[in-house]
DNA sequence: GTCTATAAAGCGATAGAC
DNA sequence: GTCTATCGCTTTATAGAC
């Protein structure tokens, strides 16, 4: 914590910056058991054990990319909540953008259940706080909805929220992009359809 | 090929699918990439090398395990025909049994799109053809009751199947059990009945 | 902090005796 | 065909010079 160099503390984050984009193009791309840190330091083209500075592990490294993610998302939902939408609006915009973020490559697969990555993501402060956050925000927007009918109240909160979270990752739209047959907004827009039909009233 | 011993080839029969059982719950509960040869050795108590007697690689290994469930899916489809039900109950009833096998632990993930195992998976006749005739009788019932009206007929057919295909690993399934909440037949129906409205007309 | 070089461990696959 | 023992490679992670 020197007092003047401010340039090289930019020049450091942009670094970090462009490792975690990097694993996260990466993680969406092959998941976290298939993705190599080589493969990482080969992209962003540094030595390895550069990056072992910045990241302990490649759990936590992986841990970084998703947090980034969660934070683009927040800013998502807070820039959905400065427009003039209902809240069954607000979740259908979110859920499009979702499927956006999976189209351009940037979303991570979910981390399955018995990953080693889930034990560094659930002891991970800021992984924790954030997922912590989207979900009582999506989860108010959630109740919100039911009670005004325009989403099936008899369905538990909790199952539309990880019904959520699962759409985010749907592997089905990946096999519909690769069968050529169909453009991208019209594959979004049937998922995104048949995923509100599905939890509507 | 000796003319005589069938107790030998039924012990060696009874051999590969204990194998291949252990298999598949490994990739139920792991994925390919996190299940390991010897794990699988060392769950079903044999030497690595007498695995790799009866299986050249660990890619043949996981296919066949998939071709094991993929034949069980065409048994469950063939008793289904036998009973009396439309097209969309018996796509339901199809739907409801992959949860179940989900749950018991048999139901492996989805090969991602850039794993090896893919590369394996679509050079296997045995796989390839049991897959192709899994689609052909599930899209005959998809476009079946598209037209009467009970499956949304703008939807293309391909995304139907696509969709019952990915339910059918539906991580939300685990995650809600994992909450312990509800018991395992009301998150089935749940599920079940939300991607069939998602669906319908 | 970044690099080259290497350690340490895990993994898929095989050799060779029985 | 099954076993023990091991190869050969990949991968995570670190040592040590600059």
């Amino acid at each position: 914590m020197s007092a003047r160099p401010r340039f090289r503390e930019q020049f450091l984050q942009a670094r970090e910056d462009a490792i975690v984009a990097s694993v996260n193009r990466l993680l969406a791309e092959k998941g976290f058991e298939a993705m190599t840190v080589d493969e990482v330091v080969a992209d962003v083209g540094i030595a390895k054990a550069s990056l072992y500075k910045h990241f302990t592990s490649k759990e936590e490294l992986a841990a970084a990319a998703m947090v980034r993610v969660l934070d683009r998302t927040l800013e998502e939902l807070a820039r959905l909540r400065s427009l003039d939408l209902d809240a069954l609006g607000r979740l259908k915009a979110v859920a499009r953008w979702a499927y956006e973020q999976q189209i351009a490559g940037e979303m991570p697969a979910l981390p399955s259940q018995n990953s080693t990555l889930r034990a560094t993501l659930v002891a991970d402060k800021a992984y924790m706080d954030r997922l912590m956050q989207l979900s009582d925000e999506l989860g108010a927007w959630i109740v919100q909805a039911q009670g005004q009918g325009h989403l099936d109240p008899a369905l538990p909160p909790e199952l539309v929220l990880y019904t959520l979270f699962a759409r985010a990752c749907d592997p089905v739209l990946g096999v519909m992009r690769a069968s050529g047959a169909h453009s991208d907004a019209q594959i979004v827009d049937w998922l995104v359809t048949s995923c509100f039909r599905g939890l509507g009233a």
